[in-house]
DNA sequence: TTTTGAGTTGTTCGA
DNA sequence: GTCGAACAACTCAAA
């Protein structure tokens, strides 16, 4: 065998990141057409996030890493898991294999670049080809500019540079086969990375989620069919499944965002409001990574950072009640619940969680934003941060600092019912609608009747929220001043 | 350079 | 019950 041939058989070390799919992966699709056998790689990284992988996303990790597998194994190869800084694990693997190419799909958050730039400057060589490609976002960051070349702060204007910039790339399908090596490098096992939770508080996940990229397909199918029919209005219901549920799939790359767009293009019903108002939903993800991309610190560091003498408040016992759902707020109760049993929490509930403790308890919104990457199964760095930084008024196209929301106002609006707060607060789930938002309104009699002992069986409000926002108003009126 | 119009998701108050 | 205005400027993006 002539060193030539020996070369074009050479494997391609095919590295997974957060990106576990075979649909539209441009690197293992680029790596495939080769026809040179593939090692698919998954490193389980010393440090390739801002802060630890929180514990929900571990959970979804450990079984989108299974799905992956499985789906490799049926394409005729093999991945392999290893653990470690990245570099080493890439050289020994190169060293093990004799590959002579290692692809990847690049990523856009600030560790992930810091990590991946100097590293492909490591690694290339003559012996050794190192290849990047697109597809975790619709576009490249650098490709959307205003007209004077800076990046965007407001999304409207985004959106519009979006739309007008052409279609995102054509989705490349998943290779219907993988050339299997002569002999596979060894693979660390999964069991023994410890992903899953000790004690078994995910037990309930299941019941909401099943990770992996199949299921990731099908939601995007019912979804485009059925639900995304009335979505304008039915998102915001919070007691309906009302929304695409696709976010901890695209979190962890399961499905790509050009997928999702182009499916919702080929639909008949494609330039109905509906389909418009998600797909700037996609694109609302778009934005926080272009945000994130020219703000690195963004997760830690408010945009504006005068508001960084907001004086927040440290208020641990109160934070530690919004955290387990005992405001005594029963829809910020409820969404905290959710998102504790779940791991998700609705996006409607998410903003007013989220007023009630940055404004409501005047905490910091990077508490704020940690419990949120911990709990989540859907956590994303760019996304998680611009919303929470939006909430708190300081980031990127912000909310007015006025703009406090009114837990029960907002519950008899988005939870008419009750029927969200009754699922996810049980104690509360005999009062009648007129009262399930604001028990501690109620007259002695209907909380007798419906089983309800404020401060017993459910907490009296942590704060008078009238007071509260005034309080919020007058601190956030203070930096105006202070500026 | 200056000007102009606009900007995810709300609430409260008074007529 | 319903409706419009006030809330507070400020900064962005494009012309």
């Amino acid at each position: 065998m002539d060193d030539v041939h020996h070369r074009d058989k050479a494997p391609i070390i095919v590295w997974f990141r957060k990106d576990l799919r075979t649909d539209d992966h441009r690197a293992l699709a680029s790596a495939a057409e080769t026809g040179r056998p593939v090692i698919p790689l998954y490193i389980r990284e010393d440090q390739a996030e801002a802060g630890p992988l929180g514990e929900a996303q571990a959970w979804w990790l450990h079984h989108s890493l299974t799905s992956l597998a499985d789906r490799i194994e049926k394409l005729g190869s093999h991945l392999i898991l290893r653990s470690g800084d990245a570099e080493t694990v890439l050289q020994k693997l190169v060293q093990a294999s004799g590959a002579t190419a290692i692809f990847w799909n690049r990523r856009y958050d600030p560790v992930g670049i810091a990590i991946d730039k100097p590293l492909k400057e490591t690694l290339s060589s003559d012996a050794l080809e190192v290849v990047s490609f697109s597809g975790a976002l619709l576009h490249e960051p650098s490709r959307v500019k205003t007209k004077t070349g800076g990046p965007y702060k407001v999304y409207t204007p985004f959106w519009r540079a979006v739309e007008a910039g052409g279609e995102p790339p054509e989705p490349v399908d998943a290779p219907k086969v993988l050339e299997a090596p002569a002999r596979f490098p060894s693979s660390e096992a999964l069991a023994d990375w410890g992903l899953l939770p000790k004690r078994d508080w995910a037990a309930d996940f299941a019941e909401r989620w099943e990770p992996g990229e199949t299921s990731a397909r099908e939601k995007l199918e019912d979804f485009t069919e059925s639900t995304i029919d009335g979505y304008r209005a039915s998102r915001e219901r919070t007691w309906e499944a009302g929304t695409s549920r696709l976010s901890p799939h695209l979190a962890m790359g399961e499905i790509s965002p050009a997928r999702i767009w182009h499916a919702t293009r080929g639909l008949s019903k494609a330039d109905t409001a509906d389909v418009i108002t998600f797909r700037k939903e996609l694109v609302w993800r778009e934005f926080a990574y272009h945000l994130l991309f020219h703000n690195p610190d963004m997760p830690t560091e408010s945009l504006n950072r005068k508001y960084d003498k907001l004086g927040w408040t440290k208020g641990d016992k109160d934070f530690d009640r919004w955290t387990k759902g005992l405001t005594g707020f029963p829809i910020v109760d409820a969404g905290m619940r959710e998102l504790w049993r779940y791991g998700t929490m609705h996006n409607r509930v998410r903003m007013i969680v989220g007023s009630f403790l940055v404004k409501d308890l005047l905490i910091d919104w990077r508490r704020g934003e940690r419990w949120f990457r911990d709990t989540l199964v859907d956590a994303d760095p760019a996304s998680n941060a611009m919303n929470w930084q939006w909430v708190a008024g300081c980031g990127a196209d912000a909310s007015p600092f006025f703009r406090v929301f009114n837990p029960i106002t907002q519950g008899e609006k988005f939870d008419t019912d009750g029927l969200y707060v009754r699922e996810h607060v049980p104690e509360l789930a005999e009062l009648p609608s007129k009262w399930i938002h604001h028990p501690f309104d109620a007259p002695a009699a209907v909380l007798a009747k419906a089983g309800v002992k404020l401060g017993d069986t459910y907490p009296e409000p942590i704060v008078d929220h009238a007071k509260a926002r005034d309080r919020a108003l007058a601190a956030y009126r203070n930096i105006k001043d202070a500026a």
